[in-house]
DNA sequence: GCAATCAACTGGTCTGACCAGTCGCCTGGC
DNA sequence: GCCAGGCGACTGGTCAGACCAGTTGATTGC
């Protein structure tokens, strides 16, 4: 990139910046760079107004920005001012389920999606996971199993103890940003396909899935304390098949094999 | 949850709605559901003020929300009203490259989740590549062959085939999502590491790397076309390690080598 | 000591205004 | 007849000021 005429070289074309763009930018640097932590406060927006000298619609349209990023949250009537949420991964998560919600993409999709993501996790914390990871894993894999033993069921403490399982393990991958979107696409997930699995329980065979599923989450569990990343892999795809596949028509099915390996 | 008492049935908190959330909401579903379809354009605000019954601020948060969604594109003076853009990746991009950006994660992490897509890509794609991506993956193969021959090299154009390539595959992968998320994360990457790459391309071996990356390419290639799914997916992981790693601390590189397989 | 009250805030919303930019029409000169 | 220029009539961006409902904390009354 060093070999330009020198007709083109220094200038850009300039493109309008609004008034609260710059607002929003400066808060959200201000966040992201750390002076701002999360749980701090910004100022009530007339005292913004007076700082950024603009209107107050321009301070709330980029407080709205900022808000609809997750980065900051606003209660009416808060004499303290909007709270600082920093990043997390609830942005991920809409615009996921935003994605699984349009033509873009299909329930399949993002159930193969999850395999991939997922079946990493395990790869990588078979590697690298410790002694505290492998101890929480095993109470949660107790958990599920005491909420299947218990008479009757219950499901809502078993996909608790569920998605726990599931974050701990995206977490001791020890990539953060692997397990936000892990956790991500699982939500998406889960809020997609939840009508289906309300059906499922109610057709009765819950608790045959849920011992299933406690057998394969301690299989898995198995996999990662030999650090056996491969094996741990292909369980978790095998899990999330077996518990999706059903509820799918034959070319999502066929497609979703596909990421079975 | 079906075994709640009486008295917790039925009902739930409520929380105040915002009206600019109905707004917004309202807006999304029907861009969603595609009755809003990219290219088509929403009323002027002031019509809008009409037909939702609320204030103009109360429209312009809700279009600011869109806006920074990047459902919507306005611009002043355009009589035509906003433009619809539909979902897109760049909110995936943008929320990606915030945590990119922020301390939640590292460099390493986002080329660690980078060489796990890329890699799950190929697995997938080696499955169900047609004829037509092999024919142009080839043709974007020889065009980054071109550019490293040409004297001077070329690197913008070769980046350019680089990344179309990557896309390429992502897409023959058959899973947008996936195609969606890799893309967001190799546009983040080059963002955040753009400042180191300028560097590489400065101290003169820009020819090595790219005559290597040329042969890696061709080697997935061929390991594409042999419907190899491992071997793509090893060596896509391993040509990213060797352009990466030698410009990070030792730490992260053990990190990234666990991610190798 | 405690509960009800009140005043001073907050964010949410509305109204009305002005500005600069954009477009389409319409008119004037060629 | 055609085209350039200008003139509205729009657009979105911004501001100012107002009101409302909700929250909070001090004050008041018991």
């Amino acid at each position: 990139m060093s070999a330009e005429s020198p007709a083109q070289i220094g200038f850009q074309p300039v493109r309008p910046v609004r008034a609260y763009q710059r607002v929003a930018e400066q808060i959200e640097d201000r966040i992201l760079a750390g002076e701002l932590p999360p749980g701090s406060r910004l100022p009530a927006e007339r005292e913004l107004v007076r700082q950024f000298d603009v209107g107050r619609s321009t301070i709330r349209e980029a407080l709205r920005v900022l808000q609809s990023s997750g980065l900051i949250r606003s209660r009416p009537g808060d004499p303290l001012g909007a709270e600082v949420l920093g990043v997390s991964p609830d942005t991920l998560s809409h615009a996921l389920g935003r994605l699984a919600r349009s033509h873009l993409s299909s329930p399949a999709e993002l159930i193969q999606f999850r395999m991939v993501l997922d079946a990493e996790s395990y790869r990588l914390a078979a590697r690298l996971h410790t002694e505290e990871d492998l101890r929480r894993l095993t109470e949660l894999a107790d958990t599920m199993g005491e909420c299947v033993s218990r008479d009757p069921h219950d499901p809502h403490a078993f996909s608790e103890a569920d998605a726990q399982f599931h974050r701990v393990v995206a977490e001791a991958s020890g990539n953060a940003l692997l397990a936000l979107c892990a956790r991500a696409v699982h939500d998406a997930v889960v809020g997609a396909i939840e009508g289906e699995l309300v059906r499922a329980e109610r057709d009765g065979d819950a608790g045959e899935w849920m011992r299933r599923s406690v057998v394969h989450h301690r299989e898995i569990l198995a996999a990662l304390r030999g650090a056996d990343g491969a094996r741990a892999a292909r369980l978790g795809r095998e899990a999330l098949f077996e518990h999706y596949a059903p509820h799918l028509p034959e070319p999502d099915r066929k497609r979703l094999r596909a990421a079975l390996d």
